[in-house]
RNA sequence: GCCCCCAUCGUCUAGCGGCCUAGGACACCGCCCUUUCACGGCGGCGGCACGGGUUCGAAUCCCGUUGGGGGUACCA
């Protein structure tokens, strides 16, 4: 990669950056095309959508006479929202009209110097993955390391993992153990984090506790979050009492007490939560996959930062490591997307006390969806990243069905590469609307993925799974190895899960008197059962030990069966799949049967007919 | 309830106002290949949620409706 690429990349829609650059659509330039019935520019339209009931609670409002951290003298409210963030590149080219000319002059000036800037284009990129350790590694968690991790990749940019334990009660080291094995099974790596450390150090939340006390002091000195007594059962009551619906959330009732009240209440014993105080404007921000997104001023309730026995919570910590770590682009799930403007209210008091350098970019990737039109949850056993690997899937299969949903190479081709996953990511090119996770498709792109490793490599990865079987030992005899070799190639055409590959070739690696013969494998094999077990036996006793391999075994058979007997191929092979594998569909017969060897595959002939006969 | 998001074949998607009689992939159904099963090849089935508007022209832009999803914690 040339110098300037990366920078080049952040422009994604630039004539540059794919052969087929792609477009969006620009919601952050539908308010602006609309005009009023007056003729003038009304952009205000979006930020009026769907706030016909709006929320508005006493106390909201800073008490008269208190100073409220979030107003700046001179600010405008509409200037930022207007700032495309970075997504002016990618608008299209109907659109092209310099965004200025839509704007009247007034608002189009700067904005005062408190206002936290945008990421600049010209950052590099730094994203992160930020999970909490709690139970299983979900796919729908692993997508969003994934696309984190290409955006990284594809910009030249930096990847951060941090993790996010804040919650003693649900995380755990195995889950932390499981994230790292998980990771690296899939080959995303990182380049600052947990394990490997760097300038942001250290990078689990629960070894971070000094810095976020030190935040926690400077927004509480600057009066950007208070304390507050209120048990969520008073909060409830006062909702009722006043005829509101209890169901509103936090009230802001400790927003403006006193001295007085404040002493009673630490009399009465009671210890307060710290909660930040939402500013009373609309909060915007310009998601980069979803475009504009506006919450009315009041809609976000006042939200704690921190328990009352001085435990920082996910709703600090997140923001505030996100901005310590200077992180240019927060791409997470979809989940979290009513959680921005507490972020970005936060994050502003955060570029208020020195905190943070700029508003990272926020990009929300859609769901995962399991059957039916459910969030996949973590009870499915498709959710669980090593339920897959346990099947059998392989790092490149899963890794390119991931990225299947919400992305796509092209309108052609579904089959990629990680490198070409890599060169043509792009975030702004992901699709807004959940995907369902569907387990066909991911093993036929799995399958296809099965069916390009090298020969070696293929056989490689299968001993894991015939070992999880019971059929081969730590080390390998010889013996297994070559039969190994031999059937590597005759199953790779077949399988689309490793797992199947084990099970395909597990008669391979049983003894002929303790090899099962399924039901099924004793019916539909015509009514010449005897005989075509007898002509089998004869012709191939015939074949000495040198002269057993495929060639000589098809045409003796071919020979006895289909001349000899005048049977179909379907019905003369079936039997003697029958007694070679105990199933009706197996690997290519004749190879399999040279790979057996000449001794194991007469005895399994007997033996089937025995079987066959006391069955009756 | 309130807030927010989403809406193209069954599923994942292509689609940036005329290249659309809507393309591909998976699944499904045929046929071919064939020692079974696969692989591969060929063909088929199948979709723009609805209603307005803007426009000479709308899957595409706007509004609304409906439907789906998420959030609404001293979880993350």
């Amino acid at each position: 990669m040339g110098p300037g690429q990366g920078l080049r990349r952040l422009h994604p829609a630039g004539p540059l950056d794919r052969d087929r650059p792609r477009a969006r659509r620009a919601p952050d330039l539908r308010a602006a095309q609309r005009r009023d019935r007056s003729g003038r520019l009304d952009l205000r339209d979006d930020l009026r959508r769907g706030r016909a009931h709006r929320l508005h609670l006493p106390g909201l409002h800073p008490a008269p006479g208190r100073r409220d951290p979030h107003r700046h003298p001179g600010r405008r409210r509409t200037a930022a929202r207007r700032r495309p963030l970075r997504g002016g590149h990618r608008r299209h080219r109907h659109t092209r009209q310099p965004l200025q000319e839509l704007i009247p002059p007034m608002t189009a000036t700067a904005a005062p110097s408190t206002e936290i800037p945008a990421v600049d284009p010209s950052t590099p990129v730094r994203v992160r993955f930020c999970p909490s350790p709690t139970g299983t590694p979900h796919v729908g968690l692993i997508r969003t390391a994934l696309f984190n991790w290409a955006y990284a990749r594809h910009t030249g940019g930096k990847m951060v993992f941090r993790i996010e334990d804040t919650d003693t009660a649900r995380d755990s080291e195995e889950s932390y153990q499981q994230l790292l094995e998980a990771l690296r099974w899939l080959g995303i790596d990182w380049d600052e984090g947990a394990e490997t450390g760097g300038p942001h150090a250290p990078y689990r939340q629960s070894q971070r506790g000094e810095f976020y006390a030190e935040v926690l002091a400077k927004l509480l000195d600057a009066g950007f979050i208070y304390e507050a007594f209120s048990t969520p059962e008073e909060v409830e009551a006062r909702h009722v009492s006043a005829g509101r619906d209890p169901k509103l959330g936090y009230d802001g009732f400790d927003r403006t007490l006193s001295q007085e009240q404040i002493a009673a209440y630490r009399a009465e014993g009671r210890e307060p939560v710290l909660r930040f105080r939402m500013p009373d404007a609309d909060i915007s921000f310009t998601d980069v996959v979803r475009g504009e997104i506006t919450f009315g001023a009041g809609s976000t309730p006042d939200f704690v930062v921190a328990r009352a026995n001085g435990q920082p919570l996910y709703t600090l910590v997140n923001p505030v490591d996100d901005a310590a770590m200077e992180i240019t682009h927060v791409l997470r799930g979809e989940d979290l997307l009513s959680s921005t403007p507490r972020q970005v209210a936060l994050y502003r008091a955060l570029h208020a006390i020195g905190v943070a350098k700029h508003m990272p970019v926020f990009g929300h990737l859609p769901y995962v969806m399991g059957e039916g039109n459910k969030k996949l949850s973590k009870r499915d056993p498709e959710s669980n990243l090593f339920h897959h690997r346990d099947r059998g899937f392989i790092p490149e299969g899963l890794l390119n069905y991931l990225a299947l949903l919400g992305w796509s190479l092209s309108a052609e081709e579904d089959i990629f590469t990680v490198e070409q996953l890599i060169e043509h990511f792009d975030v702004t090119n992901v699709l807004a609307n959940p995907a369902r996770f569907d387990v066909k498709k991911a093993e036929a792109i799995n399958g296809t993925h099965i069916r390009r490793l090298e020969a070696t490599d293929f056989r490689d990865r299968l001993v894991p799974y015939l070992q999880a079987r019971g059929l081969l030992g730590e080390q390998l005899t010889p013996a297994q190895a070559a039969v190994l070799d031999g059937a590597a190639p005759l199953v790779q055409e077949r399988i689309a899960l490793l797992d199947e590959g084990a099970d395909m070739m597990a008669f391979l690696f049983t003894e002929d008197a303790e090899l099962a013969i399924e039901d099924k494998a004793f019916s539909g094999l015509g009514d010449q059962v005897f005989e075509t077990l007898d002509a089998s036996i004869a012709a191939l006793s015939e074949i000495e030990e040198p002269r057993w391999n495929t060639e000589v075994i098809e045409s003796a058979l071919r020979e006895a069966l289909l001349e000899g007997l005048a049977l179909k191929p379907r019905k003369a092979f079936g039997s003697v799949r029958s007694a070679i594998s105990g199933r009706r569909v197996s690997p290519p017969l004749f190879e399999s049967m040279e790979l057996l060897g000449r001794e194991s595959s007469l005895s399994r002939l007997r033996r089937f007919r025995e079987l066959f006969a006391a069955r009756g």
